[in-house]
DNA sequence: TTGGAATGTCAACGAAGCTGACATAAACTG
DNA sequence: CAGTTTATGTCAGCTTCGTTGACATTCCAA
């Protein structure tokens, strides 16, 4: 499958040459290495308080999406709502995130973030920013202009629907 | 820290466009979401053995890397020792990975892949691939550099190193 | 020959996924 | 109104994969 693409590429087709086993390779290993730089400052800034990952993804949605129902979350989330849940008590308890009961349907949740998840989120979000302003800045427009081409190509459809919604959402505001 | 450039930006500086908070937090939306396809179609093959994704780095660097020490991967995957040796056990045990005793340094362990695991490895990367492939040739080849090109500068300088070690490799071969 | 480096292993713990079962309240439907 | 479905929460138990700490072994190198 990938010999014949390779033989195209070496027979002088340059077009083709990013398509290469080599090629993807790379990009699966440059995949991996910069999810790792993506997530380390956010993650050191978890550690303080004892949170994880997790929180941060909740925390994060529910900054974009004020309001969302605790459905919508697990849509975007794709976990379990035990495993959401045991996240969210602790948002709750915590005092970052706020549940409301539903204003037509009495049986959802509203989440908010309160003052203190607001200043909570400004802090992952701007040392996250950080990182990817700085690799934005170095790579240059058209390069992030590519970098979103091709991770919105990598999405799942299903989720590229809620990448879609965030924009929207942003675009209309 | 933000609102200079977005001032900026609104002031119809189209270069610096790229660089509001706005399109920052769609990138990370964006990391957030393909990283999830990216690792999706792996993890199913994973499941079926009763792997997950900890094995998948350790077989895709062994790969990468063949004869590499112990404390080599260590380095690479940014675990502990006991954690990666959780992992590694149970590939050798299951014949996916040999270990065979260094030759100038007889307290380090050169590791490889059986050809079981070699097997393995070429399932699990080929469906990786697919997924990657179909994005790239879809976004384009001047995507795909900008795409790689971003990633590269989000990662840590140490990472970074390693990736270029994989580079360099695939150069000489 | 001794100190330190590389490796492996045991135990225990925690975070964060998962499944399955069950409860409750609210909404919908016939 | 009765019954069903939906949204949510929660309990119990399991797994993966990260952590720390302690300790043994092997073996290079000074």
């Amino acid at each position: 499958m990938n010999e014949r693409l390779r033989k195209r590429a070496d027979a002088g087709d340059e077009d083709l040459l990013f398509l290469t086993d080599d090629q993807i390779g790379r990009g699966i290993e440059a995949m991996f290495f910069a999810y790792r730089g993506f997530t380390a400052d956010p993650d050191r800034i978890l550690a303080k308080s004892g949170y994880g990952r997790a929180h941060h993804r909740a925390i994060h949605f529910i900054k974009r999406f004020p309001g969302t129902t605790v459905n919508n979350l697990l849509d975007i989330l794709g976990v379990t709502k035990q495993s959401l849940n045991r996240v969210l008590r602790r948002l709750i308890d915590d005092g970052l995130v706020e549940s409301r009961v539903g204003e037509q349907d009495r049986r959802q949740r509203n989440l908010f973030l309160t003052e203190k998840g607001e200043a909570f989120e400004r802090e992952l979000s701007e040392a996250q920013r950080k990182r990817v302003r700085a690799a934005y800045r170095a790579a240059g427009p058209e390069a992030v202009a590519g970098f979103r081409t091709v991770l919105e190509h990598m999405m799942d459809p299903e989720l590229r629907r809620h990448y879609e919604a965030l924009r929207r959402r942003r675009d209309e505001a």
